[in-house]
DNA sequence: ATATATTATCGTAATATTGCAATGAAACAA
DNA sequence: TTGTTTCATTGCAATATTACGATAATATAT
């Protein structure tokens, strides 16, 4: 299979495990992390900051920016590329309700 | 490939990749959840909360006792899963760092 | 001992992910 | 125009993930 059964869970579990699954590579973690760092960024230093290759990087950007996370403004030959802060922030929410849910007393761990 | 290429990412960025990628399957995320709703927990139930089969449940719930997020007591012939508290505290602390950065005010976007 | 119940493991098929060389596309410079 | 720079896309090979049937392993009950 290879393919998650989607259609079983809510759209809440399926959102939670989209984003995850994005921040499932540390390439993608290292760009964000990149892109926090500093204000404006585009793909060519990010292929310096990270040891991939340019079309390795551009995949892994691509997949931010089809969650939304990051945007990319063409300027010239370049593209700028930036956290979206909106859809950031709403990701945020999303996870900290799931990571900050309270640890109940087991009665048997 | 289908490998990624660790060992050009610093310690923190491959530990959170790796608890991301843990998140980043429906089925584990519903998993976590009812062992948050519930105290207690058996494999048997989540294979009725959950749809999928027995082996299946039983392999997600290896992933996530190797990260060390849950733990499992055998009781009788059953086995009782749980949250580690400890070790779901230390993930958060990372993932919540991660997370809660804050978003600079780029020039560009 | 035999049967039952519960979970783990093995084996395998289908699909997804990762990485990169080669190439394409678009904007700019000379 | 002809190059140059920068990023995207395509195509492919290697590996990982997902799911489940079959089966094993373990404990309990009769």
């Amino acid at each position: 299979m290879g393919l998650a059964k989607t259609e079983m869970f809510t759209d809440e579990q399926n959102k939670i495990s989209l984003f995850a699954k994005v921040f499932g590579h540390p390439a993608r973690v290292a760009i964000l992390q990149h892109l926090f760092k500093i204000d404006a960024c585009i793909c060519g230093d990010l292929v310096n900051e990270i040891g991939l290759a340019q079309p390795t990087i551009s995949q892994h950007l691509k997949e931010l920016k089809n969650l939304g996370l990051i945007k990319g403004n063409v300027e010239g030959t370049s593209v700028c590329y930036c956290i979206d802060k909106d859809n950031w922030s709403s990701m945020k929410d999303i996870m900290l309700k799931f990571l900050d849910q309270d640890i109940p007393n087991t009665n048997c761990c």
